[in-house]
Parts: structure tokens; C-alpha cells; sequence
DNA sequence: ATTGAAGCGGAGGTGCGCCTCCGCTAGAGT
DNA sequence: ACTCTAGCGGAGGCGCACCTCCGCTTCAAT
């Protein structure tokens, strides 16, 4: 949906039918799948997916043959969207640049989650997305790691793992997920 | 199984049945269901688990009538022997003992993810584990903070969950995995 | 050694999600 | 407006996991 200068953003685009009511359907079933990998996780139903989206079963089978196809076009595009966002921190200050980015990083964990899950690591989709990932926030980090605010004995995999890890678990409530970023996130600052 | 002086560790016993091959089938299905849960996550097959253990399906049900008694007690034997091995830390240096106890910790956290996600947090033996964890690990943190080897503006809470994020992650190799939970324990860590 | 009851196991009924298939609908080109 | 084809939907077959039920086995108390 999103369209960004990143190649990953083309699988969805290839998919996508060219004719009107067929598009409507594709986006529908796009939505409501990313809706229910987030309430159900890995186990969400196909079913459900396709009645959440108003449409047949027959119609979500058309366009994602397998659950594969579904689970990796809706994860393509999360990254998609997601390096579309680091373009637009281009003129903020690095450290905040960075945290911001892993910020919204930060909500795209769950559906993440469910499709890594769901996938097993056994797609070499994700290759693709993570050469776009690292291609869009790789550079926040090294900018703040120039001017002296990041410690460089780490690299942008390295801080993403953290990232994910934290967003990932279940906490009290939002003050407590910030508190712990932010303590994470004083281990990779330096300088103050 | 493994017998400690917390609350937690009841659970378990109250539950083992008297009889000696009856108690032989108990143990054997807590230890299938743990490895079936850390292979397969929430979704392991009971029947599996039965077969795992070499007793018929039946003998599962008959020891845990639903799926959430089975879970929650493996559950509380995995807390039970991780509040147990607090306390062999008790003679360490505090910072040591700390990292030691959380590493310990980060073991538990594939089987601990698993439960989570099948009971939904909608189990009050949540609340008697966490009690039973905190009476276990909290004294260490507080001891490393006493000795200001740990930063005092948090709690035993949210070392828990920064470190459970942490670990539940995948990462490339076990190196990166060291790598990202020291920096982040460099975000608890004060004086170098 | 006897016996009763506690425990065992797995066949089979039930429900649910996966996926196919085909008669019907509606968009797009002329 | 007409047509023809891409697209639609959902009934229904299939398989798997859940769970119950009951005849057989094994323990342990006397």
C-alpha cells in the first residue's frame, strides 16, 4: 500500500489485481489479516480472516494460494511502511532521529511476531526485508553514532534485536515499557 | 518436582498423585509437555505430549482435565526451580549473583512465553508465581543496589521484563545475544 | 494370596479449520 | 448496450486435535 523507494515495498505492489472491486478485496484482506495476526498471533484463522474482510474464503484463496503468501505480503508491508517512516526523520536531531524510529519500530513488533512465528525463518522474504530495514534505519544509527551519542561497539542488528525484544513482552502498563526502553536504550548512549 | 520454601512449589506436589506408577506418569507428562511447549510453543498437541510421556491419552486427561491445569503446572515446577536457584546465589558478590540469577532466568523464558500465550494471562497462579519470583530474585537486585552496583530509579519488575524481552528474541548466534543483554544491563549497571 | 479400588489406555464421537471447486456476478473493453 | 472474462462466494469434503467413556491392569492393604 505504502510506497516507498525501497524494494521491498514491490511485493506487494506485484500482487495487488489491477481491476477495481479485485483491489478492494486485496486491501480489505490485507487489513483484516494485520488485524487478526495481531489479536491471534500465528494461529488466527483464514476464515475469520476472510469474514473480517468481507469476503468469500474462495477470494482470499485467490489472491494468497498459501497461508505463506498472506503471512509474507502483509509482513512486506509493515516494512514497507516502516521504511517509509525513517525517510521522514531525515532533518531531526540524531538521537531523537534514531528513538523515534525505533519508536514506531516498536508497533510493528507484534505482527512481526506472528508472522516470523508463522513462517518459521524459512522465506527468503525476509532477506529482502531486512535489506530495506537496515537500508532505512541503519543510517539514524550511524548518524548518532558520528556525532558521538551512540557507543559503536554495536551495530544496527544488534539494536534492533534490543528493541524487539523489549517491545515484544507484555508489561504493566505503557510507563513501564518506556521505563525499560529507556533504561535499554542508556546502555547504548553515550555521553550523559 | 524440584521442592523449594516457596508457595509456588506447592502447586505442583498438591497435584502429584500417590500411587507409584501413577506418580512415574505424572512426571513423565510434566516433562514431555515441558520440551513439547519449548519445541512447538501454545499449540503443542495434547496427544503428543501423551505419546511423548508413553502413557495413553486418557492418563493426561485424568491428571490435568484441561489444558490450562497442564500448562499452569508446568508453569509453576519451571518457577519453583528458578526460585530455588536464588537462593544457591546468596554467597556471590551482589552484581555477579545478579547477572548470574537473570541468566539462569533468560532459560525459563522460552517455556515461560509459551504458557503466556496459551492462558492469556487470565490465570491467578500468575499472580502466585510472580510473588514467589520476587520473594526468590528481588533481595539480589536489592543487594547490587545497596552496594551501588545497580541503578535505584527501578524495580525488580522491570529488570525482569527488560531481560525476558531480551532473551525471547531470536537472535544470529548466541555471541549477538550476549552482546545486546550486556549493553542493555549497562542501561541497570552504575560507577563503570 | 486375595481383593477392591485407583489407575490405565485408546477407540471413537465431535468440532473446527483448511482448501477445492464450480455456478454466479460484475467490471472493462468495444 | 453488449459481451466475455476475471473475479466472486460459500457449500462441502478432508483431516486433525480435543475430549469422553469404559473394559482391562496394576498397586497396595489386609
Amino acid at each position: 500500500m505504502t510506497a516507498t523507494p525501497f524494494p521491498v515495498s514491490e511485493i506487494v505492489a506485484a500482487r495487488r489485481p489491477h481491476r477495481k472491486d479485485a483491489a478492494r478485496n486485496y486491501d480489505a484482506l490485507l487489513d483484516a489479516a494485520r488485524e487478526a495476526f495481531t489479536e491471534h498471533g500465528a494461529d488466527a484463522s483464514l476464515e475469520d480472516i476472510a469474514r473480517r474482510a468481507g469476503v468469500g474464503i474462495g477470494t482470499l484463496y485467490r489472491n494468497f494460494p498459501t497461508r505463506r503468501d498472506l503471512f509474507e505480503t502483509v509482513y512486506a508491508d509493515e516494512v514497507a511502511a516502516l521504511c517509509g517512516a525513517a525517510l521522514e526523520l531525515a532533518d531531526r536531531e540524531p538521537w531523537e532521529a534514531l528513538t523515534a524510529w525505533l519508536g514506531r519500530f516498536a508497533g510493528y513488533m507484534v505482527t512481526k511476531r506472528a508472522v516470523r512465528e508463522a513462517l518459521n525463518g524459512e522465506s527468503d522474504i525476509f532477506q529482502t526485508c531486512r535489506e530495506s530495514m537496515y537500508a532505512a534505519g541503519g543510517p539514524l544509527l550511524e548518524r548518532a553514532q558520528r556525532v558521538g551519542a551512540a557507543r559503536t561497539d554495536m551495530d544496527f542488528g544488534d539494536l534492533l534485536r534490543l528493541v524487539a525484544g523489549i517491545t515484544a513482552t507484555n508489561f504493566e502498563d505503557a510507563a513501564q515499557r518506556d521505563r525499560v526502553l529507556s533504561i535499554a536504550l542508556d546502555g547504548v548512549r553515550t555521553g550523559r
